[in-house]
DNA sequence: AGTGCTGCTGCAACCGGTTTCGGACCGACA
DNA sequence: TGTCGGTCCGAAACCGGTTGCAGCAGCACT
């Protein structure tokens, strides 16, 4: 009962009508009276009848899905990027398909042949190369999640480098502090490239010696233990950690701890994400908070527009503003106010304290 | 060039030759002579001709894809579960559609809508009601991942309940521990109920007092932090809490420390799982290990088995064993051997030491 | 020359919907 | 009674492939 099996012929037979007419009434367009309308429905519902749905996108020439395709996922900033791509996606009834081309070979053909099931594709920035994004660009609407694409491809990102100079800023100027170390690979993710080109800004913008090379490691928190041990074995310390996340930064936290350091005194060591932990942890992080459901809930609506032709295809970048988050981790007291931060655009909330 | 817009029948007026001859030759079905096909792939690859998908899909009556349904993601093990399905399903060209239903009241509507839409589906252990898989058994294939389904509905999990049990016992028996507390939500996921059941069961196994009503909080790290205020507040605190998964415990751990207790001096904690962190915290995290990318390819390899006929859609229950990781959170030294334990099915490994 | 077999190919039906087009019917009006 | 305008509905084309079946050519064999 209710199957799915049945067809609209098969209803029309029901009903006696026309298949014609089994689609008007089941689409409610078209002119049907009141009596057949009642018929035909009435066939529907007693037989659990639902168009197929290869049948009607083969024939709307549109998948009713879209593509979302990253590189592989980790921590808590993949999952709110999927939550908040699929919740937006699902209430325009489009379905999510997932591609993780994580360190396949032959990615960019598995990344092609999804894009012949889809009406539009979202691709985390970093994961394909320029070409492959313009290629793509030419057969199907792609958007840019968090990174930016080549020209005539739209994208959404938020501020980096701006909020990690004035975090930078921060340490340097209101904690005095000198030696500071980055954490995390600015070749592996537009967001890390970003965030390590604020860190050298603000360096360069108070007149310092540049720092030396980033600990290139990932974004997870084993990352971050694995930086810190390193960083601690070497001959010259820093009085700093800036790190590329707070997955990171978290796994620092742990690895200054295994090594008895004491943060903030010993070490400062900030983040990036404001992820719920953030706050949790002892001392609670410094941090820049980006939204990231937001982001990607953007990143699906223009994604959907494009597809749906409400929105010019060219490469209308989308900017969310972050938003400074100073906690004990940077060595402020729970209520210190330090000198003033800009960060993101339009209406730059500036500076944020809490606990 | 190349923009998938070429039908088959272009592509056939171009070489000189039937639709019929094009989907043979794209197809490498049926007899074409060499000649001719020269031609056609010829043509193709000049114009750079792909079959589409919904053309294809709608002849086969296939949709080439499958669905993953699970209430909302987070922390590391999901981002296993994802990786592993996808990767599995990838191999055969088949998609993967997610769908969150993240406390939405209308998840009902929304996974049937994906059922017509998928091949088969795999859903997360405690995502849906019985009744609801009972409805989508009958219209597609349904696997259970990571809980057991209605009968009739298979199923692939891990070994939850024995190898909580010797972990249990390890504290009661080998450590002498007697205050135990349960961190976790068993009506949460079946994995949860699980290992409540195995907790309480070496308690009745070893003819001691049952343990009071577990802290039921979610299964991300700030639960954890969360659960440990509750504890430690109490008036009679724990002399070890036994957590749902690694995350909560690491979690507890931090809460912990927050409170300035010792871990595993003045308390004792364990977690399942065993993520990457586990082992890099300090102390490092006694817990279970479950192959979790494995399950999860398991899972879809089962479901594309089941999808394609090759295996009986009948209850057939996977089982993956499980094994204990002693490390020094439970009180452990280093290389302390703890009494035997028993795991998981097949060749359970047993005990494994680490650190 | 007739028969049978094999290899290759095209016609047309089919998968399950949507949509255009035109015909049938009805009431209003001249 | 003839014409017109409007509503309702069905036949058929279409979306883009796959496939059963029949036909045809070429060849061997009788």
């Amino acid at each position: 009962m209710g199957n799915g099996r049945l067809t609209a012929r098969e209803i029309a037979r029901l009903a006696g009508v026309s298949v014609a007419t089994v689609s008007r009434v089941s689409n409610g367009t078209g002119q049907v009276s009141e009596e057949t309308r009642r018929r035909v429905l009435r066939a529907i519902e007693e037989h659990g009848y639902r168009p197929h749905h290869l049948g009607q996108a083969l024939a709307a020439r549109r998948h009713g899905a879209v593509g979302l395709v990253f590189p592989g996922l980790s921590g808590p900033y993949f999952s709110e990027l999927i939550q908040g791509f699929e919740s937006e996606a699902v209430t325009s009834r489009t379905s999510v398909h997932i591609l993780c081309t994580h360190l396949r070979a032959d990615s960019d053909t598995e990344v092609i042949e999804m894009a012949h099931r889809v009406d539009g594709l979202a691709v985390l920035g970093g994961t394909l190369s320029d070409e492959t994004l313009q290629e793509l660009s030419g057969m199907l609407p792609i958007v840019v999640l968090a990174g930016g694409g080549p020209p005539g491809v739209p994208a959404v990102r938020v501020e980096n480098t701006d909020s990690t100079a004035a975090l930078t800023r921060h340490l340097l100027t209101d904690h005095a502090l000198r030696r500071l170390d980055f954490v995390g690979n600015p070749s592996g993710s537009p967001d890390v490239s970003e965030r390590w080109a604020g860190f050298r800004e603000a360096h360069r913008q108070l007149g310092l010696p540049l720092p030396r090379a980033p600990i290139r490691v990932g974004l997870q928190q084993p990352d971050g233990v694995f930086a810190a041990e390193q960083l601690l074995r070497r001959s010259i310390r820093p009085q700093g950690i800036v790190c590329a996340n707070d997955e990171t930064a978290l796994g620092v936290l742990v690895g200054a701890s295994n090594h008895g350091l004491r943060v903030p005194e010993d070490l400062v060591i900030t983040g990036f994400d404001d992820t719920p932990m953030a706050a949790l942890v002892t001392p609670a992080l410094t941090t820049v908070r980006q939204p990231v459901r937001e982001l990607a809930a953007q990143t699906a609506r223009l994604l959907m527009r494009v597809a749906a032709g409400d929105a010019d295809r060219n490469g209308s970048t989308l900017v969310l503003p972050t938003e400074l988050v100073v906690r004990r981790s940077c060595g402020c007291a729970a209520t210190t106010t330090p000198g003033s931060t800009t960060t993101g655009r339009p209406s730059a909330a500036g500076l944020r304290h809490s606990r």
